[in-house]
This record gives C-alpha cells, sequence and structure tokens, in this order.
DNA sequence: CATGAATGAGGTTTCATTCAT
DNA sequence: CATGAATGAAACCTCATTCAT
C-alpha cells in the first residue's frame, strides 16, 4: 500500500514536531515512544525516519528552533529601547509573555536537557547561556547607573529569571489573572527586587 | 550462594535510597534502570524486590520522605516566630538552606511529579499545596497588617517560590558566595519584592 | 541487519500458529515461553510481536480458531442427516475423526481453559456449550422419538463426549487399530450406552 | 523472630499439601508460585524448604499419595466381589464415588504429568497403568465368560474409564443429581455399553 | 523450625532503528 | 515517501532456591 494520497513531507515534518513537543511535554522525552509519536501523527514508526534521523535529533531539533525563536525575538524586542530601566520593563514583559504562549517549549527546554547528547547539551546550554547574559548585562548597567541595586548581577539575575519563569508553571489563560495583569504583578516585584524606585 | 557476608536489610535499604535519589537526579526517573541502580547498591536486580515493591514505589518513597521532611522542618523552625516580616524572613531562610543542602529531593521532586502514578501525584502535590499554603498565608497576614504589598498574594507567593528555589539550579558549595550570602541577597530581593523596608 | 530474505508476513504469522499449538501442547501455555516459540520459528524474540500482541492473544486465537472449525464443521456435517440415530451415528463419526486429527487443538482446548483471561475464558466456554447443546438436542429428540433410553439428556451427552473425546489421548496413527475400526467401535458403545438398538 | 507459638512441623506440611492441591488445581502447577503457596499457608517462601525439597517434589508427592490412595482403595474395594459384571458394577461405583471425592487430586493427576521429570513420570503412568489394568482384566474375564461383549477390551476400557473420569468435571454435590443417582446413570451407561444385560 | 535477604536465571514486553518492497 | 517485518538490546519484574541468623 502507498501513503495516504494528499500527505506531504513538509506537512508530515511540521506534524511530528508539533505531536513531539506536546508528548514530550507531557510525557518526557524517556518516556515518550516513537510509537506513540508515530500514532500522534497517523503514520508508521518506520515512516517517522523518512524526516527525522534518531530520537535525539528530534529533541535536539526542537529545543534549538525554540533557543533561536527566543533569542532571535529578544534581540528584535530590545534593539530599539535605551535606558537599564526601560530595558529591564522591555526583557521582564518578554520573558513572561513568551513563556506564557511558549510555556511547553520552554518547559522541556530545562527539563529534557540532561536527555540531549554531550555535544547537543553544550550547544542548547550555551544559547541560555546567552540569553541570560543579556540579562545580567542589563542589570549591570543598571548597577552602575545608580538605577537598580544589587551586591551580585548574576545572581540577582538568577533570581529574577527563576521568578519570571516560574509563571508557566501555574498561569491559565482562562485563570483569574490576565496576561497583562501577571506582567503588570511581576514586573513591580522584579523592579522593586531589584531596588528600582518603582514608578510605572 | 546466598546473600554477602555481612550485608543486611536496613543498610541494603538505606543504600537504595541514597543511590536511587543520586540516579534519579542524574539521569531521570525514566532512564534510570534498575540494572543500573543495583549495580551502585552493590546487589543483583531481583534483590531490589526485598526491599522495594516496585520502580514506581521507590520514586514515591523518596518524594513522600522529602515532603514530609520539608514540612516538618518548616513547621518547627516557623513555631516560634512571631510577626510577619519575621515570618518571612525565617522561612527565606529556611527555603533557602533546606534547597541548597537538599538539591537533588527538590529537583526530582518538581521534575519527576509526571512519571508518578496519579495516586501518587495526588498526594505530593497535596503536601506541595501545603507547604505553599505556609507562605501564602505569611504574605496576607503581612499584607493585612499593612507591612507588606502586593495585589495578590498567591500570585506573589508562587514568584517568590520560584525565584528561592532557583537557587539550587546554580548554587556551588564552593562557589563565589557562601550560604549566608546566598540567603542575606535573597531575602534582600525577596522582602523588597514585596514591598517590605529592608532594615536588617 | 533488517529481516532476513524472503520471509514474510502471513508465511510468518502461519509458523507461529503452527509452533505454538505444538508447544503449548507439549509442555502447555505457561511453561511454553516466548524465548522458545521465537526460536521454533526462526525470528527474534520482539518480531513476534509483530504478528501477536500478547501471549494471551496467541492463546486465545489458538482456541478461537479451533472452535470455529469445529462448530462450522460440524453444522456442515450434521445439516443434511435426518432421523435421531442417524444424527447420532454422524456426531460420533464426526466427533472422533476429528479428535483424532486434531488432538493437539482438542487437548490444548480443555487443558489450557484456566489459562484465559476471564473474558476469552467466557467466549470459548460458550462455544463449548454450544457444541455440546448441539448433542444434547440429538439425544433429546432420541428419546421424545422412543429410540434412545436414558434418565437425563444431557448428563448422558456429557458421558459420551468423555468417553469419545477420550480417544485423543491413546489413539495412534500407526497404532492397533484404524480410525474406522474406532469409530465402528465407539459407535457401537455409544448407541448401546443410550440403548439404542444396534445394527449397523 | 522465631517461629509462630503453636505451630509445628506435621501441621506445616499437611497445611502445604493442602494448599498446594488447591493451587495447582486452580492455576497449574507452572503457573503456582512458591510465594503464593507460602502466602496461603501462612509462612514466608524459605520456610517452606523446611517441608519439601523442590517444587516438583511438592508434585509427585501429592499425586503418588493420590495413586497409592486409589489403587489401595480399589483393591480393597473389589476383594471380597466375584463375577465380573458384579466386580464391574463394584468398579464403577467406586471410580465414580471416588473422583466426585477427590476432583482436585484427579484432575491433576492427568492435566500435571507433563509437569513431572521423567522419572517421576513413568512412576505415576506405571500406577495409572495399573489402575487401567485392573479393569481391562474384569472386562476380559467378562468377556471370556460371555456376559460382556467387545472387539477390544483394551480400548473399551479406555472409554468406559474417560467417560466415568468426565464426571468430575460437571458434577456439582449441591446440583441437580446426588451422587448416587449418577453413579446408577453411569452403571446404566457402562453396563449397556460393554452389551451386558442390565436388570438392576 | 521460621525468617529475610540474597542469588542468577528467566519471564513477557517495549524500544529505537533498519530496510526491502 | 509510506509500509510492515525484522533486529537485538534492554526494560521491569518474578521465580525457585539457599543459607546465616
Amino acid at each position: 500500500m502507498a501513503r495516504t494520497a494528499g500527505s506531504n513531507g513538509p506537512k508530515t515534518m511540521e506534524a511530528i514536531n508539533k505531536a513531539g513537543l506536546r508528548l514530550i511535554y507531557e510525557h518526557g522525552y524517556e518516556a515518550m515512544s516513537l510509537r506513540h509519536l508515530a500514532t500522534e501523527v497517523g503514520i508508521q514508526v518506520g515512516s517517522l525516519y523518512n524526516h527525522i534521523s534518531t530520537k535525539q535529533d528530534l529533541l535536539f531539533g526542537l529545543l534549538r528552533m525554540h533557543m533561536e525563536n527566543l533569542l532571535g525575538h529578544l534581540n528584535d524586542t530590545l534593539a530599539p529601547v535605551e535606558g537599564a530601566e526601560a530595558q529591564l520593563r522591555t526583557f521582564i514583559a518578554f520573558h513572561v509573555r513568551y513563556h506564557i504562549a511558549r510555556k511547553r517549549e520552554v518547559f522541556i527546554c530545562y527539563s529534557e536537557l540532561r536527555s540531549l547528547d554531550p555535544d547537543h547539551y553544550e550547544t542548547i546550554v550555551g544559547m541560555r547561556r546567552d540569553y541570560e547574559g543579556r540579562l545580567i548585562a542589563i542589570l549591570e548597567r543598571g548597577i552602575a547607573e545608580g538605577c537598580f541595586f544589587s551586591d551580585d548581577a548574576p545572581v540577582a539575575a538568577y533570581g529574577l529569571l527563576a521568578m519570571l519563569t516560574g509563571v508557566c508553571t501555574w498561569f491559565r489563560p482562562k485563570g483569574r489573572m490576565t496576561a497583562d495583569q501577571v506582567v503588570a504583578l511581576y514586573t513591580s516585584m522584579a523592579l522593586n527586587a531589584v531596588g528600582a524606585h518603582e514608578h510605572a
């Protein structure tokens, strides 16, 4: 029997990525079997290998795509903004909104790091370090300019990132708060935390 | 041949828990094989089943033990403290120190929730809710008393918890900062974040 | 390396059924390991699962196939026959010949009932009850018509069935008697047992 | 910890035999685990080995005990009886009653033959052959004396034995018929089957 | 005589991956 | 590009049996 009429390569790859993201999010990389994935996509296991080279490659592809997206959008968003405090506000809003919108990508990007091959691990961790570096730089500039206060910019950055990232573990689109409210609340907490005089 | 001379029950169970905790932390529950665990403990795979009933039970046992410990110590620590701000300071110090000391337990208690059977999941999540509830209560009292400020105590609590918990992802005992310094820094950030007038 | 050149699906399934039947007959369902079965078929253990879903399914498949065959052939054989005595003679000849020819299927259909899952058990026992029902009906008609005699048609039927089925425990194709002789002898005994005036 | 006060050797052995018989009857020898047996008896697995030497020995013990009992009682019962027809009637009544009373022993003595080691197998099959021999001898004498009719005494004996033994697959103590009625009915069928003039 | 911890083999099943068709 | 049958390793778990205590 030949393939189902109408199906085609790019669409299948897209379907694999989509289903793969969901399944890894729900069950974890190790616990997701390619059989399960194939069933969700509607093809046979063997057919997956027309689109991916290994299971590991599927994971790496998803994580790299996510990190490239994240970094790209952050750069685009920060580019036109000037001043440490304005940049921090922009960063916070961007981070929270992005993490709400892509909570599955974000989650597996933390939880499945340990499932990556050493090389792939280094690549992804490097990109994450770049991302963190952007926030650290903002804080350092703010501290130098006197508008923020902290004894240790990196540690402060890790604290803020953890706080902001945590939003995707409890936020529900139809919950008690809107995304705008969450952004406002966290912006306030984060600015206070680093000693900025809040007046927004 | 029967058992190795000198080995015995309680010691073996202890060794299983210890090695199990480490292996789950390092490779994840799914990726940790009982073969691997048995090798680390120095017994045969089948012998594990003289001490645990299933792999799932090992995980649940570790997580429940951790949560009971956490809740017990928190209660003991908070009991003699009065006043919202003092309680918040106590909570922060306790949380940070505990999470630094037990980073592996803490990590798997978040990352392996999805590997729990539904019943076990409910049990652990319920205990975690109890723990969060203690912080929420402190914040609510402080807000009512006017010493803290936040529009939403639960969300503020989640934010603080995420920030404080994050410490165990980057803290290294022999790193740049001592545990005391981290406690001081995070106490400052957290109190500021909820609008307490910091003066400690 | 992929599959052995020349092997293919239907042939493998057939080989599995054939070897499975023999091994279950020889060692019993519980005592037959899938390792053993795979070796006999000439494939790897895991490959069995391209053709069966579980070990239990293999057993159920064999038993159901057997019972469907048995019932189908009985109906075909009895259809054109009229009169209670002629039908009894036909039943006896059919039963004995079929049980001689398929002694392994017959044996496991009795001996491995207890290895069936409850649902599967009910299905097979139901089919066996249908089969017994055909003989009971013949006896009841004969008793009503006065050509047989018995105080209890079902019990008489069970007695006859046990006697006739027993043949497959001792009959050897190259033994002292031919199948025809066995049929003649058992026909005589069975007809006498239910009081028919034997004159064949 | 020492043994439970009051328990003792012979009682434990008796309990093992009793529970073993039931479990083998219900699940089969292969499917019955010594763990299961120990639980039923109320001791630990290891303790079984104070009473049996191997699992195989437990089975053999049960079967040999059964066959010795069966042969012993048959001999006692037949000893005072004279005349082929009277002996056949006695045999039938004995066999049916015994098989009703000990249906579990009877069942496993057929179904678990294949689980016996070659030596044990020969022993039990030999005893069974002795038992069958008694019936064959009765038939042969009756045929010689002209009171029975059959072309083949052994095959007739196998037929009768199968019929009579089958009773333990359907007889229920609280069912439609009493044991006496079953004996009467099967005596009638069996005597008719071998052409004896029934007049009891 | 009972216990509990150990062994080592083996059980069924699932897995990622390959490849002729 | 899809299929289905194959591989071989490995998964969790159970088993009969042993023996120091």
